[in-house]
DNA sequence: ACAATGTTGTTCTATATGGAACAATAATTA
DNA sequence: TAATTATTGTTCCATATAGAACAACATTGT
C-alpha cells in the first residue's frame, strides 16, 4: 500500500502527551502486556488470574487464595473462580487450613508445575524479543528503575 | 493487627520470576495503569475507549476512528462504541469524509478539551506520584529507555 | 465473656471488552 | 473495464472481569 497524503506519525503522541511516562508504561501494557495474556488464553487455556496461580504458586509452596489476591493485584473473587477452575484441571491441589477455617492453603501440582514451566518458556522468550531493543547496560539500568517503580506501586493502598 | 508468623513477603516474586522485568511492567500496568483507567471511570464516567479518544483528538486536531484505533492500540469495534457515546455526549464531533465515503474525519469539541483538560490534570499529578520515587537522574534515565521501549512496540505486527 | 470489627472465600450481577462477520466503499490487479 | 482484494465502521455475541453483598469464621477491645 502506498502511503497516503495524509498517514500519520502515530508514535508523536508519546511526546505530546501531558504525562508522556506514565502514557508509555500504559502503551506498553496496552501493546505487550495485555496482548500477552490474551496469547496465554489461547495458546495454554488459561485467563490472567488462573495463570497468577500457577505463576505464584510455583515460586511459593503454598498460599491462601487472598495470598495470590495480595500478590498480583487482583481483586479476591477472580481469584476464587480461578481457583475452582485450576483444581478441576488438576493443576492444584487445596487443602483447608486447621488453623483457620475460613482459608485453605493452596499448592501446584505436577501438572501444575509442568504447565507453568511451558508458559515460562514461552513469556521468556517474549520478554527477550521485547527487550532486544536495548543494550546489555540499558537493559540492566532499566532493571534498577523499573524495581524501584514496581517496589513502591506494591505499598499502594488498593 | 499483627504481623503474623505465615506473612509473606510478598514482593519476593519480583526477583523469582523468570522473566523479572516483563513481570515488573506487568505489575505496575495491573497497580497503575489499570486503576487509573478504572479512576477515570468513575470519577469522570469514561470508559478507556472513550478517554482515548479525548486524549488523541486533543493532540491531533482530525483523525478517523482509525487512526485512534492505531494510535492506541485498540480494537475498532471498542473504538467506534465509544465514537457514539462522546458524540452524545458532545465531547466529539464527525463530519463525513467527502474523498472516501467509508470513513468519517473526528474533531474534539470545545466541552471535549474541557473534559480533557481535567482529566489531564489529573493524570499529570498521578504520574507525579508514581515518578516520585525516582531521582531526576533516574527519571531522566527511565524516560529515554521506555521511549525504546514503546517505539519499538509500536512496530509490533498487531 | 461478649460485642464489634475484620477476614476469607463465594455467588450474583452488571459491564467493559475483543473477536467474528458484515455491508459499503475504495484500491489493486488482470 | 471487470474482478479481486483491502479498508472502514458497525452490529452481534461470548467472555473476562470487577463490585457488592453475604455467610462463616476469627480477632480485637471492653
Amino acid at each position: 500500500m502506498v502511503k497516503k497524503k495524509g498517514d500519520l506519525d502515530y508514535s508523536n503522541i508519546f511526546e505530546a502527551v501531558e504525562f508522556p511516562d506514565a502514557y508509555k508504561v500504559s502503551y506498553l501494557a496496552n501493546a505487550i502486556v495485555f496482548p500477552t495474556y490474551e496469547d496465554v488464553r489461547k495458546d495454554f487455556g488459561l485467563v490472567r488470574a488462573e495463570y497468577h496461580l500457577l505463576l505464584c504458586l510455583a515460586h511459593y509452596s503454598e498460599l491462601t487464595a487472598q495470598d495470590v489476591a495480595r500478590i498480583t493485584r487482583r481483586p479476591r473473587n477472580s481469584i476464587s473462580r480461578a481457583v475452582h477452575r485450576m483444581l478441576d484441571l488438576g493443576f492444584l491441589k487445596r487443602v483447608p487450613d486447621p488453623s483457620d477455617a475460613r482459608q485453605a492453603k493452596l499448592r501446584i501440582t505436577k501438572e501444575g508445575k509442568i504447565m507453568h514451566e511451558k508458559i515460562s518458556k514461552y513469556l521468556v522468550a517474549r520478554e527477550a524479543e521485547i527487550f532486544s531493543v536495548l543494550s546489555e547496560s540499558e537493559r540492566r539500568q532499566f532493571r534498577g528503575l523499573i524495581r524501584k517503580l514496581a517496589n513502591f506501586a506494591s505499598t499502594l493502598k488498593r
